[in-house]
DNA sequence: GACTTCCCGTACGGTGGCGTATGGAGAACT
DNA sequence: AGTTCTCCATACGCCACCGTACGGGAAGTC
């Protein structure tokens, strides 16, 4: 995982003398997972990136093995969030408040926020694939068990979760790519409403 | 839309005298469609698609002016395609018949029949938004109307069929890049059932 | 003040894809 | 038979990006 990257994070921190700082290894990474956030995994590319960060591929090779190994970070660094977020929504005790927690995040989190879609199309690539298993299997887990406390049964819970993260794969990728067919303004808190009733586990009101 | 290629394709069915067929340019666009499906915009390259139909950059330049050329052909291709089954849905009388139908044909269709993703992850692409927008708008209005047919209110029903067809986009995303994340054999038919009653209008059964 | 270590700049070769230019073999026409 | 037209092969230059080699400056170390 770190693979021979002499020490980790402590020269963030450093005086830099003379104005110019010296880039550390999760400034890539961060810069990475941006990009990609923006425009997907092709965006990780080394020559662009050092640009992007003011400087060259000098400083990339000195902190990376390879592209490859950038990827890796950044999915690292994502997976931390994601985890860290996750960690916050379960501070809701009520499961119910926690659901449309997550439903109004997935609406109105920030843009990109969720890189799974970007995963899921590069499922392929041998960094992305094993991150993309592990994060979305997390996920549907951790639905099926607020499920489970809003009184489904295991395999009802579990069905449910899928649908609900299908679901917010669909957003996510509409509010990339087609943001317009989302209604505005007032039409969108009643989308949003809709679609938690919809998502809402159990018998539905009429 | 034809950019200057000279006639359409009534030579497909030459003899091809010595074995040697000369290719058309739906051919190409075919070709180009089918790598979409499999591997995303990126597949349609030039050379790799050349040496797939075993044939070099000289055909493909004879018939089309670039690569963004080969694409629109590819979508206008796939838009055929997709009015027809849309067509071919539409002769089902009964709306309710009809709604399942297309949730089977989203779950168990020809694998990655849909590239309304690989689109929206492309949006940005000049010549794929246009085909995004024009399509899209089609399909939600299409299950607007179905909705309709089953007695929903007209803007309860859009909003119903935003739902549909981000569930359905959801769905071939992970049919691509996580598919043992589906229910398999028996489990399947239960979660098919299970989306189709979340999707069907209306209140719902306990 | 020499010496080492850290971090980066630069130059280079390699690869893959795009688009152009040009020639040429066969079929079609007259 | 000669000419024209259709379709493709080949060679070329260009660009973007990857990865390597190597050098060098600035901080710290002795």
């Amino acid at each position: 995982m770190r693979n021979g990257v002499p020490s980790d994070d402590v020269r963030t921190d450093r005086p830099a003398r003379a104005g110019r700082r010296t880039l550390s290894r999760d400034d890539w990474a961060r810069a990475a997972l941006e990009a990609m956030r923006e425009s997907g995994l092709g965006a990780i590319a080394v020559e662009p990136l050092a640009e992007r960060l003011g400087t060259t591929k000098g400083s990339f090779y000195w902190h990376f093995k390879d592209r490859d190994a950038l990827v890796h970070a950044a999915l690292e660094m994502w997976v931390a969030e994601s985890d860290a977020m996750m960690a916050a929504a379960a501070r809701i005790t009520d499961p119910a408040e926690r659901g449309r927690w997550l439903t109004e995040f997935a609406f109105t989190g920030p843009q990109g926020a969720d890189i799974s879609t970007t995963l899921l199309i590069n499922s392929q690539h041998p960094v992305v694939g094993p991150f993309l298993e592990r994060v979305t299997e997390d996920r549907i887990a951790w639905g099926a068990r607020l499920n489970e406390e809003l009184g489904l049964a295991p395999d009802v819970a579990r069905q449910h979760a899928l649908a609900a993260w299908m679901i917010a794969v669909g957003i996510a990728l509409v509010r990339r790519g087609a943001p317009q067919l989302l209604p505005q303004g007032e039409e969108s808190d009643a989308f949003k409403r809709y679609i938690m009733e919809l998502l809402r586990p159990g018998p539905r009101r009429p």
